[in-house]
DNA sequence: TTGCTACTGATAATCATTGTCAATAAGGTT
DNA sequence: AACCTTATTGACAATGATTATCAGTAGCAA
């Protein structure tokens, strides 16, 4: 209801996801450490919590179950991403056609509350270059 | 590599999910204690999890984060799920669209070793009009 | 400046999943 | 049918990401 404080750590943490790259908590975690930030694990995990349910930050789940986030440069429109397996980078796309042929598929079955996830991954051009030797 | 050991723990848990719905390791395992399995949980974890290697079982992740199994009732083509997240209730729909688009945006894009996960969920019109009341 | 209270962070707790390892039992072989 | 090899089992411990605690701290509105 009332809006986040913008902390020391608020800030250092918007700060340092704005480079555009899908990591996990722990990770960005310890790029603050690195940056000379004192900032807790715990209040990374908030804070980024925080600025998802804003929709300022993007989450999506790893292969192996961790939950990445980045900063939401798409702010406006319900999206997708493409993202590399490999370095976390990822682009915004959007899906419209896929949007409404969902929703009409799910709604002909008798499925009400739709819902749906979409991520595609791979490697980006730099990885796969450099990953092929 | 050798095929595996038709064990009666492993016949009962085939038989327990072949009734069609998503559901955890956990819940399979309770399931099966309450018809009187003495089954341990963790041979639940790895049978299901070498079904689903073999592709006779299907997996999914919750949105809590729990990883679901279900028999796999169409072995043969890629697909995806149209599940209910209140029964648990799934029906397989493939996307033939959407499998040829994914690979022509990545790839368009640099991307390579593309890989996708789509799945749709909602509630089922039974689950639909109980909520509903 | 003061006061209220949200925010922080060290730490413990949670909880799904995986690892350990001695005992067991598939299932192929005499 | 008795035997052997070894995959499988299950009780239990360990892992690891995430969340809860709670006393101390610091936004920020008045
Ligand atoms: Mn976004
Ligand atoms: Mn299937
Ligand atoms: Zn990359
Ligand atoms: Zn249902």
């Amino acid at each position: 209801m009332t809006p986040a404080r913008m902390t020391r750590q608020r800030a250092a943490i918007i700060d340092a996801i704005s480079d555009g790259d899908f990591r996990s908590a722990q990770a960005w975690h310890e790029s603050l450490r690195g940056a000379g930030s004192a900032i807790g694990l715990a209040t990374v995990y908030r804070t980024l919590q925080s600025l998802a349910d804003d929709g300022d930050v993007d989450t999506v789940v790893s292969e192996s179950g961790e939950t990445l986030y980045r900063w939401c440069a798409a702010h406006t429109t319900h999206h997708h991403h493409l993202r590399c397996r490999s370095c976390g980078t990822a682009e915004e796309i959007d899906l419209p056609s896929f949007e409404q042929w969902s929703r009409a598929i799910a709604s002909a079955r008798g499925y009400t509350e739709i819902e749906h996830t979409v991520e595609l991954t791979g490697l980006c051009h730099a990885c796969s270059t450099e990953l092929d030797h």
